[in-house]
This record gives structure tokens, C-alpha cells and sequence, in this order.
DNA sequence: AACCAGGGGTACC
DNA sequence: GGTACCCATGGT
């Protein structure tokens, strides 16, 4: 059983920033690994199953409502939404994007891709049948060594992720419980894990959290908000979507040019 | 409030 | 194959 497949783009998805374990494994093949699931996708015929891979594309969300709110004077974002029809905001799990936007910072994304698959290798779960392993759950990543962790391009990360598995292993931070919270109060419970600032926390409220209100502001948006809005965005036409068309500025602002 | 942090990816030569 | 520059930033 599988529910009608519109405005879905795997491809643009996987370079979308917001999630970095979806691979093209063969030509119009692509392969995501989530809760320690794989799913492949044919890009000209995307094939999404009922349940936890339809809740976690976000498949009953319309986003053609969100795109309508964009003025039509405003030529960037209506071009940046034209181009990124197709993206949706993925419901992913709160933990692995702590860990994985920990690492983000200061890296790009094919950078972020390697270190996040390398940890995979390093102490997730192997995947009945599949070459590629789980995400690693907390209590995994506490008992890798130092110089493991290390050897997966971590860098001077390694005691922010260290730390803050420990912190989630020992629930001194409950991030099941965090669902509950507003999105001020969890934006201000991400921001005690270290290395975790204002960037980071907004983006694991956006992808781990689908607060879809979050609206991270990254050198590419901060460029994007200089350079076509003078410095000023209008973030107030979008109150309580901010995420989603900052997920369409970032595409378009990175994408444009190829 | 400047300044620094690992180092990988990439474009260019 | 060298190199210069950039990178979904945060801590000090």
C-alpha cells in the first residue's frame, strides 16, 4: 500500500542540508538510512511505503500551502521555491541530529557526509543484509575511544560529542521528553549540550524536532539575507513556517548556479 | 569582541 | 600534486 507520491524530490532532499545519509547508490537509485531502516527510491518513479517512512518524509504535509504565502514581488524566494519544489522538511530523530549538527559546524556538507558515515562505521549497529550500519545510539558512541572517534574527522568536536552522549545516555538531558516542550523551551534545553549554540539548535529543533517555526541562519542564509534583502528578511510573513522556506533560500542558495 | 579550532572537500593552477 | 580558500559555528 503505498500513498500518491507529489511534490517529492529525492535528489533535492538529499542535497538539501538536512540530512546527509541519503546516497546515490546506482544511477537513479537512491539509498536512506533512518532509525535503522534502509529505503531505497527510484528518483523517476519515487515509491514511498505507508507507515514509518511515509510519517518520516512528511508525506501528508501540502507544501504548496507554505509556497503560497510568498509575495510575487518578491523574485528570489518565488524563484528559490520554484527550484526546490519537491523538498519536504524530513522528521528525523532528535538525537542522531544533535550529533550530526554538532559535527556540522564549520564543515561542508560532503565533509559532514564522510565524518557522519564514518561514526556509523566506527560503532553502529550492522543492518541485517546491508553494508551500511545504524546511526550509533548514545550509549554506543560513550564506549568509543578518544582516538576512534578522532580518526572519523571529528576534531576538535570530539569532547563536545563525547559530552553530550554522555549527557543523553545519563538523561541529564531527555530528548524524548524534549518533544513536549515549546519551541523556546527546547531551543533553550539543546543550547546546555556543548557545542551547541543558537545555529545548531535551530536546526536540530527543525530537523529532529520538525519545528518548522526554527529558522537557521547559516553563512549561506546569512549571505542570502545581505546580499537579496539589504540585511532584512521579512521573516514575519511567515510566522510558524520560517523553517520551510529557509530550507528553499538554502537550496536555491547554493544550487543556483549549476 | 576578536580570535582560534581539525581538517576535509574543491576549484584552480 | 600543490595550494589557497571555504565550510549548515561555538567557545574562550
Amino acid at each position: 500500500m503505498n500513498i500518491h507520491v507529489k511534490e517529492f524530490d529525492i535528489k533535492k532532499i538529499a542535497d538539501s542540508g538536512q540530512a546527509f545519509r541519503i546516497v546515490e547508490e546506482s544511477p537513479g537509485i537512491w539509498r536512506t538510512v533512518a532509525s535503522g531502516r534502509v529505503l531505497r527510491i527510484d528518483e523517476s518513479a519515487p515509491h514511498i511505503p505507508e507507515g514509518f517512512w511515509s510519517d518520516y518524509f512528511d508525506m501528508e504535509t501540502d507544501y504548496s500551502l507554505y509556497r503560497a504565502a510568498i509575495p510575487k514581488q518578491d523574485e528570489f524566494l518565488t524563484k528559490a521555491a520554484q527550484a526546490g519544489e519537491g523538498i519536504r522538511i524530513l522528521r528525523q530523530d532528535p538525537w542522531e541530529m544533535l550529533i550530526t549538527f554538532i559535527i556540522s559546524q564549520r564543515k561542508n556538507i560532503p565533509a559532514i557526509r564522510s565524518a557522519v558515515e564514518a561514526l556509523c562505521r566506527l560503532c553502529g549497529s550492522e543492518i541485517e543484509g546491508e553494508d551500511v550500519r545504524a546511526f550509533p545510539s548514545p550509549e554506543q558512541l560513550c564506549s568509543a575511544s578518544e582516538e576512534a572517534l578522532r580518526a572519523c574527522s571529528l576534531g576538535y568536536r570530539v569532547p563536545y560529542i563525547m559530552k553530550s552522549a554522555r549527557m543523553v545516555a545519563e538523561a541529564v538531558v531527555d530528548l524524548e521528553l524534549c518533544r513536549e516542550l515549546s519551541d523556546e523551551e527546547l531551543f533553550d534545553e539543546l543550547l546546555k549540550f556543548p557545542g551547541v549554540g543558537p545555529k545548531v539548535a535551530n536546526c536540530v529543533s527543525l530537523f529532529g524536532y520538525y519545528r518548522i517555526a526554527a529558522f537557521p541562519v547559516d553563512v549561506w542564509i546569512a549571505r542570502i539575507i545581505d546580499q537579496e534583502y539589504g540585511g532584512n528578511f521579512p521573516l514575519q510573513l511567515y510566522e510558524g513556517f520560517g523553517g520551510i522556506i529557509q530550507q528553499y533560500m538554502f537550496y536555491y542558495g547554493r544550487f543556483r548556479d549549476e
